[in-house]
DNA sequence: CCTACATCCTCTAGCGACTAGAGGTGCAAG
DNA sequence: CTTGCACCTCTAGTCGCTAGAGGATGTAGG
């Protein structure tokens, strides 16, 4: 077999170099074999071990959750009921953050189009965060 | 004039009181006076100014935009042409946020539902993790 | 006045998930 | 053989706090 170098690794995956060495230091990839010069050798199975936690980290799922998925996909004899529960999870936090972010959105837009592009003192921006009773939701 | 405590300052901004210590260590705040015993003492204006902070990140502006903002709340003959790029580039943020957002609730969405409360091997959740390919969105 | 207790003080270290940099070694091409 | 890139380890820094140690101060009741 053919090695594959740190770089290589990281090419193939999308995760970065350093990256990479930090979730081995973390014990989320195993640590591969070593060359005659103490340099680090993967195997295809670590690239698709690198390229599912790229996968899931884009996702916005946490390390130890993705920890979790590891174990799952490590042994497909198990119920996926804690993968389904983790992906419930997140989709329930990614829905809460879209809510609070629309809210947000409207204030930001409030704001900016309240701004007479003048002087600060009439500054629709500076004025809201000051006053937070000045807000349309107390979503916060 | 009444003295008030870092805990009443706190209780009064909704800032928690090792956040107020913070943001005078980072100088987002002045260094008040101190009472004989060495205890901090604000004036109503430190509490205006950390709600105003309060209100800012609650909407997410970063420590160095709050920074900017402050500097022109307390000069207010200045334009506030930088307060509305501020806001309109936190705005910009948002908008992308939720884009992106809305795209993983959708691949979240698909993977939750097509799990079959089985095995893992047949799960749809580990199953997309895994192969980025099965992604409907090459939003990441 | 004494004691109990809450609140305050400073300082250091930790969180998550990396990222940057120093200082050194390995390796392949020209 | 030398150039130059990729690799190695290790430490420290990022952001915005948060937690804890260990001690001083302030207040209310007895």
């Amino acid at each position: 077999m053919k090695k594959i170098t740190i770089g290589e690794a990281a090419r193939r995956s999308g995760v970065k170099v350093p990256t990479v060495r930090y979730y081995e230091s973390i014990g989320l990839l195993a640590a591969p074999s070593r060359s005659e010069g103490n340099q680090r050798s993967f195997e295809p199975a670590d690239i698709s071990r690198l390229a599912f936690i790229r996968h899931a980290r884009e996702l916005g799922f946490e390390i130890e959750a993705i920890r979790t998925l590891l174990t799952l996909q490590d042994d497909p004899h198990q119920s996926c009921a804690s993968a389904d529960a983790i992906a419930k999870a997140r989709l329930a936090e990614v829905e809460q953050r879209i809510r609070s972010l629309m809210a947000l959105k409207a204030e930001l837009e409030i704001m900016v189009e309240g701004c007479g592009h003048g002087r600060v003192d009439q500054c629709r921006v500076i004025e809201v965060l000051a006053d937070h009773d000045q807000c349309t939701h107390s979503h916060h």
